[in-house]
DNA sequence: CCGGCAAGCAAGTAGGTACTTGCATACTCG
DNA sequence: CGAGTATGCAAGTACCTACTTGCTTGCCGG
């Protein structure tokens, strides 16, 4: 019963390194230290057993949730992607083999959907929070804003190993992100102290 | 010398679909109705022929450019995503199997890579150029502001297919992502039209 | 001590894959 | 007409892949 276990883990560092095709049952046996038959014993197929790897975890996107009264979205949406960032850095290689594979294996379409769709509702839900605490102005796009900000955290995750140079630095990364975001909302400092910020441009 | 590129657009076809592994040289063939044979004996081998496929070519992303003197920074910028979220849709299936295969095949990099790099150049200069001729806030983070819009245009392209009720409605897309990006940069109505907005605001 | 269970090992099956070889057929250009 | 060239076809090679079978070994609880 020890063997199930590792051999999910070896199949999954195989499988995140060469996708399904290339993540041979031979491969997946010798980084488990385990006869390639047991592996067939256990999980009857290479089909099942890349299933099983890929099937819902609780633990799989689980990062600290936004609150729910919000204080300083700034702050609170920082450490929120910063979080994201670090979680789904580590999953950048299942997540793009699974998404090449949306097409051919249905597990990994929700596997590849999944992230994305959790953090979207996540940060919408945290917006209009923001929104009806006074935070950040009322008519705006939110669901474009969201998309952005979500999108600029999987790009980050996606491009950054392939072409880092035109990235923000690793560890501004987020609050960088969120800067920028706050300016859509309308939730940058120039607008939460209204007053002040005001009377110089006009 | 027909076959050439029949087998070039076969291969292009099928590897969209399949990716390198998946991508026989026997469907490869028959796609192309041409036999297998024909195919080694015009690329050599089946790495041959996708990095053939890969290869850079002049109208590869090719869009119209961004114009030189920037007048009205919305409505250029909503054409250029247009064009570009139009043109990237199309070379979808390519991307994300290369996107995938980054690590195993040096060809696939570059290809993944170019697009992402070239709209990143061009929008930068564009923004340098919207900010030098007064339309833009001087002290923006153009760097990550422009990040963040290339990375709405590729996680619209590749997310949309697995994803779509999160996004933007298809036709206004572009207009919503450069919308909020205007908020961004400060090229939004608000900040051009200055005097009225701020006096409704104050 | 013994029955059951997890796992290893050796070998094999059936099919796929990249790639080769040898030969036949056309079509084109001088 | 005749030589070169492009292509098709049939068959074959060497290897890999998922998966199976039969047998052995070791361990653990009753």
């Amino acid at each position: 019963m020890i063997s199930r276990e590792r051999i999910l883990e070896a199949a999954a560092r195989v499988y995140a390194k060469h996708g399904f095709r290339g993540a041979t049952t031979r491969l997946i046996a010798i980084e488990a230290g385990v006869n390639e038959v047991t592996l067939f014993r256990t999980f009857g197929s290479k089909g099942a057993l890349l299933e099983a790897v890929l099937a819902p975890s609780d633990e799989q996107f689980s990062i600290p949730a936004l609150p729910v009264t919000p204080l300083d979205p700034s702050v609170e949406l920082t450490a929120y992607v910063a979080a994201a960032l670090e979680k789904l850095r580590a999953m950048r290689p299942l997540l793009v083999h699974a998404t090449s594979e949306v097409d051919e294996r249905p597990e990994a379409a929700r596997f590849a959907c999944e992230c994305r769709h959790h953090a979207h509702d996540e940060l919408r839900a945290y917006i209009h929070r923001v929104q009806a605490a006074g935070l950040a102005s009322p008519d705006i796009d939110v669901n474009t804003a969201v998309v952005m900000l979500v999108s600029a955290i999987m790009g980050d995750v996606m491009g950054r190993p392939m072409v880092a140079n035109t990235y923000p630095p690793l560890e501004e990364a987020a609050s960088r992100y969120v800067r920028c975001f706050a300016r859509i909302i309308g939730a940058d400092s120039a607008t939460t102290t209204r007053k002040k910020s005001r009377t110089r441009i006009a």
